[in-house]
RNA sequence: GCGCCUGUAGCUCAACGGGAUAGAGUAUCGGCCUUCUAAGCCGAGGGUUGAAGGUUCGAGUCCUUCCAGGCGCGCCA
């Protein structure tokens, strides 16, 4: 239940009878805890508009609404603050509820387009960002009940393609299952440079492969088929859940994209401009303020990843009957969206009510604030940074865990390394350059992963030892001190935080708020027997970590990263 | 030149349609393991939110100007 939501409806109502109005109440979570658990903070803005008292307006306010059963206790506060207390019956009757979580009542057909990497080369930390942070706001998107489209709009058209073939061909096919993908990569660049007649076969495969020629596509298949296999063992190490069934690459619309360029033309935008096609826009302005073109086609004929990108709208509209579409990539493509959605929406392409999101990000840097390489100043490859990840968790592991057998050891070195990276970039606001640094990722103390996986094994192993089944454990909750009265709120407000996520595309608020859950949960531990309690605190206590854990592994499961019963 | 993004504690980051005393983690210092995992808990210090104006009962958040950094602006994606 989203309880954020519902005080904000019902102190809305009590608003619109007080004020004879619409006025939002504008309630938040209180931002300390004297003030309650809630806030509505619209009695000012609505008092000063009205030119009447803001505290008289509150107390109306109140007196009008109807919170029985919610809501304990109320209190004006300095110049017209509601301070809500939810009541104890409230917190207990939500925690009873069997659904942890309840679906939208509207479901949305959502496309998520992330990830999206260039398979002329292997998967690089380049790709990181959108990758993980895309694939965390499908996957909580999903639990909301929506029903989700993802794409993979990989890389899988143009001249790299050619010399990855010809170079592919030339080679022993037994030997070439691609382990050291960018070693190839890079091997076949080199032969095309200083190996003229090569060069000349990789151009003639190109020509070969856009004039749909049987033998060249046959091979840019394998190629395909080969550099995807590559792309899908990353997916599956980092537990990102894409699989090729989501993909839906630039090949997937070349035949579509001479179409594309007539309808522009039949809608009236197309221009012709030095020798290309292209649609201006009078609210894009570039260089002197002239008109900024998008390009659709080139003078040579080619076709340009706007095209591309507006075949795929259309596809995604009229096929997959989109209400919703995200795009995860780096801010440098802000004006290509911009441009891209307002085409789609001027040509009738996609509807206005279809709504077009672009979630920009900042860049990878590293500690000393330059962009994120290797030492040589080459791109790392992802396959590099989780086997570095592995490498230093297995340290931590040995240091700190004991009694766990071979196969558990391997299970939560894995776990923790790919927690520990994904974590520290889905716990920061996208929109910012991210400092990517080993040693407080993988420190495991206060904010990372390891901390919520930590809390989840310690109340398995409260399970473990006091034999409860935590699936079928069903008993009442009472809140007899602060510390699990402080939890029990902090579960309670996962469904709203979830919904945040959903609208604002923005997995950092579900980090905040799985970390502010776990630290609550510390609290409680520490000062709240569990197994040694009396009886009715015994199960009362167990209850809250059974909804604590809960909540802890959907949350993690959202974010793409495992829980673990011992560590 | 025009446009977009960013600037918060030593460091890494929060602050959700403007809200109460700007919060965490880390680092530093001091406490807490014969009792459910110390990867933990409790406490202390640490700030002119890049600068200056303005709007407002109230500004890190909105407006203006400036400073610093990054990125983008026709035939790559």
């Amino acid at each position: 239940m989203n309880v954020r939501q519902l005080l904000d409806e019902r102190l809305g109502e009590a608003f619109g009878r007080v004020t004879k109005e619409w006025a939002p109440a504008l309630v938040s979570p209180a931002s300390r805890p004297e003030y309650g658990d809630y806030q509505a903070n619209g009695a000012m803005a609505v008092a000063k508009r009205l030119k009447t008292n803001p505290r008289k307006l509150a107390e109306d306010v109140v007196g009008a609404s109807d919170l029985t059963g919610i809501v304990a206790e109320t209190e004006i506060a300095g110049p017209g603050f509601i301070n809500l207390t939810l009541s104890q019956e409230f917190l207990k009757g939500t925690l009873a509820r069997a659904q942890l979580v309840t679906p939208a009542a509207k479901p949305e057909r959502i496309v998520i387009d992330y990830s999206s990497p260039n398979l002329a080369k292997s998967l690089h930390v380049g790709h990181l960002r959108s990758t993980v942070i895309g694939d965390a706001t499908a996957r909580t998107l999903e639990l909301l009940g929506h029903t989700l489209y993802r794409q993979n709009h990989i890389g899988d058209w143009g001249t790299p393609f050619g010399m990855l073939v010809a170079y592919l061909e030339g080679q022993d096919q037994s030997s070439n299952d691609l382990g050291d993908f960018d070693h190839f990569y890079a091997l076949a660049s080199e032969r095309f440079e200083n190996d003229p007649a090569f060069a000349e076969t990789a151009r003639k495969f190109v020509v070969d492969l856009q004039s749909g020629k049987e033998a060249a596509l046959t091979q840019w298949k394998q190629f395909i088929e080969l550099s995807s296999s590559h792309m899908q063992r990353i997916y599956d190490q980092l537990n990102i859940s894409l699989n090729p069934d989501h993909t839906r690459g630039e090949s997937a619309y070349n035949n579509d994209l001479a179409q594309v360029v007539t309808d522009l033309d039949q809608a009236g935008l197309l221009s012709l401009s030095d020798g290309a096609k292209c649609v201006f826009l009078k609210e894009f302005t570039g260089k002197e303020g002239k008109p900024l073109p998008m390009l659709v086609q080139k003078s040579d004929g080619g076709y340009l990843y706007h095209t591309t990108d507006l075949a795929a709208l259309r596809y995604r509209h009229k096929v997959l009957n989109a209400d919703r579409i995200l795009y995860f990539t780096d801010g440098r493509q802000n004006l290509h969206f911009r441009m891209l959605f307002a085409v789609a929406h001027a040509s009738e392409f996609v509807p206005k009510s279809t709504k077009l999101e672009h979630h920009p990000f900042g860049k990878l840097l590293d500690s000393t604030g330059r962009p994120f390489r290797s030492r040589d100043g080459s791109t790392i490859p992802l396959a590099q940074l989780v086997e570095q990840a592995h490498e230093r968790a297995r340290a931590v592991v040995r240091s700190k865990s004991s009694n766990l057998d071979e196969i558990e050891f391997d299970e939560v070195v894995h776990a923790i390394a790919i927690g520990a990276i994904k974590y520290a970039d889905l716990s920061k606001n996208r929109l910012n350059d991210y400092t990517f640094d080993w040693d407080s990722m993988l420190a495991f103390e206060g904010n990372t992963a390891p901390y919520l996986q930590y809390a989840f094994a310690r109340i398995q192993s409260l399970f473990a030892r006091g034999n409860f089944d935590p699936e079928s454990y069903r008993k009442d909750i009472t809140l007899e001190n602060q510390n699990e009265r402080e939890l029990a709120v902090q579960i309670c407000r996962f469904q709203e935080t979830l919904e945040l996520v959903g609208r604002e595309a923005m997995p950092h608020h579900l980090c905040a708020y799985l970390y502010e859950l776990t630290s609550r949960f510390m609290r409680f531990y520490e000062t709240c027997p569990v197994l040694d309690a009396p009886e009715k605190d015994r199960e009362s206590r167990l209850a809250l970590c059974v909804h604590t854990a809960k909540t802890l592994e959907t949350g993690l499961d959202c974010l793409g990263i495992a829980t673990l019963t011992r560590m």
